[in-house]
DNA sequence: AATACGGGGTT
DNA sequence: AACCCAGTATT
């Protein structure tokens, strides 16, 4: 190996163990915390996971805990968090472990790499976190601190860099310290090896960054842009109760799979896109709303426009108009379940944030 | 190899 | 408002 990178190992692992942050997922070493962790850090911030991390740990202190848990409760405890699909792997992969091997996370990269949910970089940080082993973590960080010293411009959006990635940065792992060089890795992308202005002066292994002396620390890595989220007008139903159901309004759960699976939402419908946007009148927005909806067996008369609100999924852009109904027959269609909801019930029942956001507002 | 799958941050 | 960030499963 040369010294260009033994001077990067040492320098980063030097550097981490001065400068690593608290984290409630470092307090004390346990692979189900790592696992837990590293599932949540998916595409999400630090800052935004550290609460739930807690939250999760403090209601499922174990695997079994997880395992033996009602799923409604573990969906309840990622709302907010995005991408569901995590929580609900995360659990089917609880009670894997539980029932193959008592409890305990295998230290064996190939039946951790068997759990759902768990890809090449979560059973790499898994490995290398919990158990030391000399594996390679690529993520997004990793790929850009690597293609920024050692000057790569492959495309990191690319499933062939994060192969080459994952070589080069298992060769880079110093004897024995896998579980701190990773972390080291990952750290200095997060603090100082930055997406936008990155902090060279700060940098350990600032003087031999090829990146750097090639005044190109801006331009790298190379990724290709996402296209655009695709938008879409839905109209949605705030269906009051009254009676039993006074101060409570209508909700739905979705479908088991797909978008926002098994979620609470407001009854809505897409809009056909023929139908077109602007200048609509309430009248035509009623009675498109009344017949789709109609269609799913509930019958409403719309009153007046209540609210818009926006959302964007990474794929898909909302654009949300809000109708105040009122009901007049409900005949759920192929077993979709309604429930009147408070603001007890959505204590129980778990909404993405933009029903969570429309909901708040309506409950004060 | 391309797409589905949330939500939040910065500029 | 436009743009950026980013793992896994599925197709």
């Amino acid at each position: 190996m040369d010294e260009q990178k033994r001077y990067f190992s040492r320098e980063l692992l030097l550097w981490y163990r001065a400068n690593k942050r608290d984290l409630p997922w470092r307090r004390q070493s346990n692979p189900y915390y790592t696992w837990v962790s590293e599932i949540m850090l998916q595409q999400t911030r630090v800052e935004t996971v550290k609460p739930y991390f807690e939250r999760f740990i403090g209601k499922f202190p174990t695997v079994e805990a997880l395992a033996d848990a009602p799923e409604e409760e573990v969906l309840k405890a990622w709302e907010g968090l995005g991408y569901y699909s995590r929580a609900r792997n995360l659990q089917t992969a609880a009670r894997e472990v539980k029932e193959q091997y008592g409890g305990q996370v295998p230290n064996d990269k190939a039946k951790v790499s068997a759990l759902k949910g768990i890809g090449p970089y979560t059973s790499g940080a898994i490995m290398s976190i919990a158990f030391n082993r000399p594996e390679p973590a690529v993520d997004g960080n990793v790929m850009r601190v690597l293609s920024r010293y050692f000057r790569l411009h492959d495309d990191i959006a690319k499933p062939a860099t994060r192969v080459h990635m994952e070589h080069l940065a298992q060769e880079l792992i110093p004897e024995g310290c896998a579980s701190d060089f990773n972390q080291a890795l990952m750290e200095l992308g997060a603090l100082v090896c930055t997406p936008k202005s990155p902090s060279c002066l700060l940098c350990p292994v600032m003087e031999h960054c090829e990146g750097r002396m090639a005044g190109e620390e801006l331009i790298l890595p190379i990724k290709t842009k996402a296209k655009p989220p695709k938008p879409e007008l839905r109209y949605a139903a705030l269906i009051e109760g009254t009676g039993e159901h006074e101060g409570k309004v209508l909700v739905r759960q979705r479908p088991d799979t797909g978008l926002l699976a098994k979620m609470w939402e407001l009854p809505h419908i897409l809009v056909p896109k023929q139908v077109g946007i602007v200048g609509m009148s309430d009248a035509e927005s009623y009675a498109i709303l009344h017949h789709s909806l109609q269609a799913e067996g509930v019958d409403v008369a719309p009153v007046e426009h209540w609210m818009d609100a926006e959302h964007t999924f990474s794929h898909i852009h909302w654009q949300m108009r809000v109708y105040r109904c009122n009901l007049r027959n409900l005949q759920p269609k192929d077993n979709t379940v309604y429930k009147w909801a408070g603001p007890e019930e959505m204590e129980e029942l778990a909404f993405p944030n933009v029903f969570v956001r429309l909901l708040k507002i309506r409950f004060q």
